[in-house]
DNA sequence: GTCTATAGTGCGATAGAC
DNA sequence: GTCTATCGCACTATAGAC
């Protein structure tokens, strides 16, 4: 799997995500044809998403977002019923998405060695195709409601206990050594995360996603070699 | 060095920023006793920081500054121009005494791996200290001037480019093998930098600063060591 | 040196025309 | 389904009393 192969499986994943909503909310949005509603909450999603990531969500007026969707103020709040309720839309569903495409991944996976490549593989794919989406979650999480920041920490744990799991079989089997299995997600989880925090600075370098990746694998494999 | 000898040396960074800053804006500052200024500067940056911390600086209003804080709202602005200038007080002296200290404990190190758990140990140690000052800054970056984000970024390439050159001794004394030394050092960031960015992670399973900073130090070790 | 009261601004949200 | 015009409110910042 290359970053070329990932995108073309993943290049409706906004657009999906709009639809979901949309269908999941029918009676509550002003607009009726799925078309319509779609593509407009398509460029709402990708509109908030950048002027968040330039000036952060709060700082973002309804008003900066409807100059730079091209949508007036009113049609704006056909959408959604109020800007919590973006921040909702963009957390929830972006969540549940990424979550759905991270576990279909592994599931391909036979060898621990396997699911190890594909998790660190497939976090970084999916942070440099939404990578947008990425740096909202980590960002805007403190202006979620209590219920949202559960929600956002639950995720935080579900990732890093899959690579705990991962860990795990590999020490049963005998193919990584013994170690702190916890605290050895919890970095791993940190070196995938800084892909999406830093991007200016890897951009800046020129360093691609793939050549990260490769990085990242040596760099833990190494780790887990087993002394002989 | 273990956290608490650490800590008896900078019990009073925030003061020291405070003064500093005092002792730079005489002019501008309507308060003219160092004594009340400095306690309530420091007041004042506390409670900015904490309040920032839940909910971000921009969400802060400066009535939530002023309930906090006990001071109201005129008096507020005897300390500072604007609520921008308060940003800036906490960003720019913020920075420099981080740095400064950093240096200092690196200065005081002879071999090259006594450097790297110096770094290691010296930056977990100061983001412990001076938690809130640390979120804060990666947290508002965006709401920094222009010129302040460029300032904010030479930062974090300064400590990145002072791994750099430690990883770097390390190789030509064939202490540490032939590695991509900007990419390690860079993973090494990473993973300092989880300690303050997920602080409720580790404070739920009572991992201790110095536990993590043994554990980082365990796994960037076995990483450097030379295959043989 | 600190307070209260308030001016002026820009926000989120909505009503009603088209 | 989208627009423009506008309301009420909360904010930053300041003026003037104590």
């Amino acid at each position: 799997m290359t970053f070329k192969t990932f995108i073309a499986d993943y290049a409706t994943a906004v657009e999906d995500i709009c639809r979901e909503y949309f269908n999941q909310n029918r009676e509550r949005i002003k607009i009726k044809k799925e078309a319509v509603a779609v593509k407009n909450l398509s460029i709402i999603v990708n509109s908030t998403l950048k002027l968040s990531n330039e000036k952060g969500f709060n700082a973002m007026s309804l008003r900066d977002l409807s100059a730079d969707s091209g949508l007036s103020m009113g049609a704006l709040y056909s959408y959604f019923a109020s800007k919590d309720e973006l921040l909702l839309l963009i957390q929830k569903h972006g969540q549940l998405t990424m979550k759905r495409i991270l576990r279909d991944e592994l599931e391909k996976c036979g060898t621990v060695r396997d699911k190890l490549h594909a998790m660190v593989k497939t976090h970084l794919y999916l942070s440099e195709a939404m990578q947008y989406w990425f740096y909202f979650l980590f960002m805007e999480t403190k202006n979620f409601s209590r219920e949202s920041r559960t929600f956002s920490i639950d995720s935080e744990l579900l990732t890093e206990g899959m690579i705990i799991d991962i860990l795990k079989e590999g020490i049963d089997q005998d193919i990584f050594p013994v170690i702190d299995t916890r605290l050895t997600a919890s970095v791993i989880k940190a070196m995938m995360q800084d892909w999406y925090l830093k991007r200016w600075k890897y951009k800046r370098r020129n360093i691609s996603v793939d050549e990260y990746a490769d990085y990242l694998i040596s760099f833990i494999e190494t780790y887990l070699r087993r002394q002989t």
